[in-house]
DNA sequence: TTACGGATTATGGTTTTCCGTAAAATACTG
DNA sequence: CAGTATTTTACGGAAAACCATAATCCGTAA
């Protein structure tokens, strides 16, 4: 069972349920944190010290203070992590359904668990760490677990991603285009966006760029 | 002080941490469901024993389940909490912090206190409680508290609404047009939905149609 | 009734987006 | 290096959206 855990959380009253949890599986050497930049810092200390923590929980979003902050989310932070102390076992903690960003989570940040916040995800949360200090088996909750099932055939680029969100942004095509010229992005024909619109728009089943632009939001990808 | 309170809330580590609230204010008469319905229910069997609730505690949006269930929303519970119990006070407790409706809380369904759930959130919940208990004032989280000042010159519709949700759903002006003939909404010529999509773009200051409606959707109008 | 104001509808022209075809450039392969 | 495939670019016509103006409808008040 893990001795040392730390927790980034912003919600206060969240926090006091993590904690009763812990206190259930008799972990009671644990910190928490509202800001990601302080739970970074902790951690970078505890390693200096010599008494590095083996479990992170933590939150993706985070409300902003009048406080100034470096790290503004939990995906920001799981990433940064994973850079400083590679073996930590980390859990996300989320009401975040979306299966993109799950998927991302695991494949791009290395998380060994998800949990989701839900009606029953303090049972779960147990679980998860349970499995998780014990095996380098993943846990994923049952809600969501087919989003890594889900064959993604057709790859999203990040030229792909910038005109989403310049599109949702009020980006006219046209605007788009001379902005990719002045910053040197590749393609940048009138004809290469309007296909790679066209193409999105088949795989996102839409009818058309406002469909487009409101499935990607729905689904947390810009 | 109030004597009875209930609480509709579906995240159950959220639930723990509210519990913890009201014990801190001596408050021990309390329930609480993840269900909206459950609630419901609940107000209405302790109006026919004589002993009605004095406080209701309610979040807004609600994960669904395998349980089927009438009512999905915390606006919705509170709307038909508020026609079955005039004088009940009602505070709202979400992370939702769009002033659109924040507002239409305050304003539509009558509610005595709104709080932000957030870093502080648990101070704050408690001054909500004691404010609404002593007084009829109204109680709103300083985070969000402009969202009342906010003077909202342009009124809209109930057609501007659909003309949005529509368009979002992938719908094309021309469909649009088609659909209001067909199940006879006013106004439902080509001039008349061009005209009002222009000075929705103009007050919400959207370049084009997508804007429009990722706006919108950021600001939990659709 | 008539005059007025606001909302809806009608019309026409411009811009933007959409979509197919084809040429050019680039990458990949043997 | 030639040959093929893939991607990017170019072009043009059709559809949809955008925008300004003018006509019509409709309720209200003089």
């Amino acid at each position: 069972m893990f001795k040392k855990v730390i927790i980034a959380e912003d919600l206060d009253t969240m926090n006091l349920g993590i904690q009763q949890v812990l206190k259930d599986l008799e972990i009671f050497d644990f910190q928490h944190s509202k800001y990601c930049d302080d739970v970074f810092l902790k951690m970078r200390a505890a390693i200096h010290q010599n008494e590095p923590y083996d479990l992170l929980i933590s939150d993706l979003s985070f409300k902003t203070d009048h406080r100034e902050v470096k790290i503004t989310s939990g995906d920001e932070l799981i990433q940064k992590v994973r850079e400083l102390q590679p073996d930590i076992k980390i859990i996300a903690y989320s009401v975040e359904d979306k299966n993109y960003r799950i998927k991302s989570l695991f494949y791009d940040a290395q998380i060994d668990g998800f949990v989701l916040k839900g009606l029953n995800s303090i049972e779960e949360l147990k679980k998860a760490i349970h499995l998780i200090s014990t095996s380098d088996q993943k846990f994923i909750s049952p809600e969501v677990a087919s989003a890594l099932q889900e064959k993604n055939n057709y790859e999203m680029d990040d030229v792909d991603i910038k005109i989403l969100k310049y599109l949702s942004a009020g980006t006219s095509q046209d605007e788009i285009i001379e902005i990719f010229k002045s910053t040197d992005i590749k393609p940048n024909s009138k004809s290469a966006i309007e296909k790679r619109l066209s193409k999105l728009k088949d795989f996102f089943k839409a009818n058309n760029t406002v469909h487009l632009v409101s499935i990607t939001k729905d689904m947390g990808i810009i």
